[in-house]
RNA sequence: GUCCCGUUGGUCUAGUGGUUAGGACUCAGGAUUUUCAUUCCUGCAUCAGGGGUUCAAUUCCCCUACGGGAUACCA
């Protein structure tokens, strides 16, 4: 049936939502949505939340205004109804139930009653023998009449898949080609919980092929659960779809990816000033790379260039030096106006200039910082007057007749233009005898409170003649 | 423990049965700049180890080591 039903190519991002957008669910996102846009095919967005123990207020809202962010666009999920809603599991407990009714009745699924208290034991004991902690398969073979007894007692239960027990499963990946599991090592893993809800090995197989998914691409954790996935499709008679699975993301000690050694949420990162182009560059990296040497991607080139056999296999660490550089590298090119809006909410411990200036002090800072966030520390001498320490006064003192100077000759100046500076530096040199370091160096701590910093006329340019004069008489006669 | 997957410089990676093994980040040095930043140049450093197969293996096969994942009424 599924076989037939249509060869469009339909991927989706499946995550629970358990509170943010997790940088490796923005990358397996990414790859679902790449692949989509590369073969003209849909991309879909499923909400995970069978877990009721998990429940997390806000987190759709949270994982979809992330994925929004970013540019990463759904064509069916939540608001954005297909043919194939509702994209939320918890709303579709009635297919389950039903395909639940169907497995039992084909005798593919069983009935299991046992507690968590006797499982535990019975995995303490396993261990203790040194035994696979796996379920014994001791609800299989419970008698109809025993079963109906249990029920009428008001047992809790829940539904077991009655995977084969010998002989082994080969199935390909996409990424990893050929793959066996022995089904000796497949437990009867549960397929509904005894509050009525299927875990997630249920739920995604039913799904993926209700909603005529073409091509499942995820994370390598995975991989294990394949072979029940795939004993699920055949017992329903279904056509399994084509499997992908992606390379974790690392820490720098090669772990999975956790929380604990670091930023893992994407709006954390958009929080230190990351771009969204960047995020999504940086991710698409890794685990996957184009044929030549070209690194820097916007998100519409990579819809181009993607290919699902060009998906590495082994994991890859998240390194925050080159995304801290691909940032930079963002934020040098990318359209000014952009990066200034971008850059305002980052800027609210100052009060804003007019649009031309921000412009300009914006500009200035995006050339010198790898993330926004950094951006506010480089711009503050626009904004206050520098304050001087001890080897400041030094040069300060020594500059009085150079100060003087310039204050003498821009009060006679209307507005001051760039030639204006660039005459009086050179005048300074005749007039007062000071050059190079000497000259500049002192006229910057003035003005920007650092020897280091801009160039003298765009500092005149962003500061303005008012500004210009106000810190040159803050520091004549005073040292 | 068991099963599965993986292994090119510190990191992300390109690559091929015969290459001086290419690029990027980081780091070091230098050039440019009045300075800082940018930019540019140069350098350091890699095919996990051992067996095969082959005239020839980083590339193909096997073993080992190491790393990771899975082993839940979580996804």
């Amino acid at each position: 049936m599924g076989d037939v039903m249509s060869n469009q190519i339909r991927v989706r991002f499946a995550p629970s939502p358990t509170g943010y957008l997790h940088v490796g669910g923005l990358r397996t996102a990414l790859y679902n949505y790449l692949y989509a846009k590369k073969v003209g095919g849909k991309f879909i967005l499923r909400i995970e939340d069978t877990d009721q123990t998990r429940y997390v207020e806000g987190a759709v809202e949270n994982l979809i205004n992330s994925l929004k962010i970013v540019g990463l666009e759904f064509d069916e999920g939540p608001k954005v109804e297909g043919d194939f809603g509702p994209y939320f599991q918890s709303e579709r407990t009635e297919i389950y139930k039903q395909h639940i009714d169907e497995l039992l009745g084909k005798n593919a699924a069983y009935r299991c009653f046992c507690t968590s208290e006797n499982l535990d034991k019975m995995r303490t004991e396993q261990k203790a023998k040194g035994l696979d902690t796996r379920y014994d398969g001791r609800c299989r073979h419970l008698s109809k009449e025993k079963i109906e007894q249990k029920i009428t007692n008001g047992e809790k239960f829940v539904v077991r898949l009655k995977v084969p027990q010998e002989g082994e499963i080969t199935f390909y990946d996409v990424v990893r080609d050929k793959i066996t599991f022995p089904w000796e090592m497949v437990d009867d893993q549960v397929l509904m919980k005894s509050d009525g809800f299927p875990t997630y090995h249920l739920a995604n197989v039913i799904d993926d092929h209700l909603m005529e998914i073409s091509h499942i691409i995820r994370g390598e954790e995975w991989l294990s659960s394949v072979p029940k996935h795939l004993f699920l499709y055949e017992q329903f008679g279904w056509k399994p779809p084509k499997m992908a699975h992606l390379p974790l993301l690392l820490n720098s000690d090669k772990s999975k990816l956790s929380k604990r050694q670091g930023d893992v949420a994407v709006e954390d990162y958009l929080a230190k000033g990351f771009l969204p182009e960047t995020l999504i560059n940086f991710v698409a990296l890794l685990g996957w790379h184009a044929s030549g040497d070209r690194e820097i991607f916007a998100l519409k080139e990579l819809e181009k260039e993607f290919s699902l056999k060009r998906v590495n296999k082994a994991g890859a660490v998240f390194d925050i030096d080159k995304l801290k550089w691909m940032n930079g590298q963002y934020l040098r090119t990318l359209e000014l106006n952009y990066i200034v809006k971008k850059a305002i909410p980052f800027l609210d411990n100052f009060t804003l200039p007019a649009d031309d200036k921000l412009r300009k002090i914006v500009d200035f800072g995006r050339n010198r910082v790898s993330t926004l966030a950094e951006i506010e520390n480089v711009v503050k001498p626009f904004f206050s007057l520098p304050k001087f320490d001890d080897e400041a006064k030094e040069i300060i003192a020594k500059g009085q007749n150079l100060f003087k100077f310039w204050v003498e000759n821009l009060e006679q100046l209307d507005q001051i233009r760039v030639e204006d500076v660039n005459n009086l530096l050179k005048e300074s040199t005749k007039k007062v005898g000071v050059k190079g370091k000497n000259l500049y160096f002192p006229l910057r701590l003035v003005l920007f409170g650092s020897v280091h910093g801009p160039e003298l006329p765009e500092i005149f340019e962003i500061l303005g003649k008012i500004e210009i004069l106000t810190r040159f008489k803050n520091v004549i006669g005073n040292v």
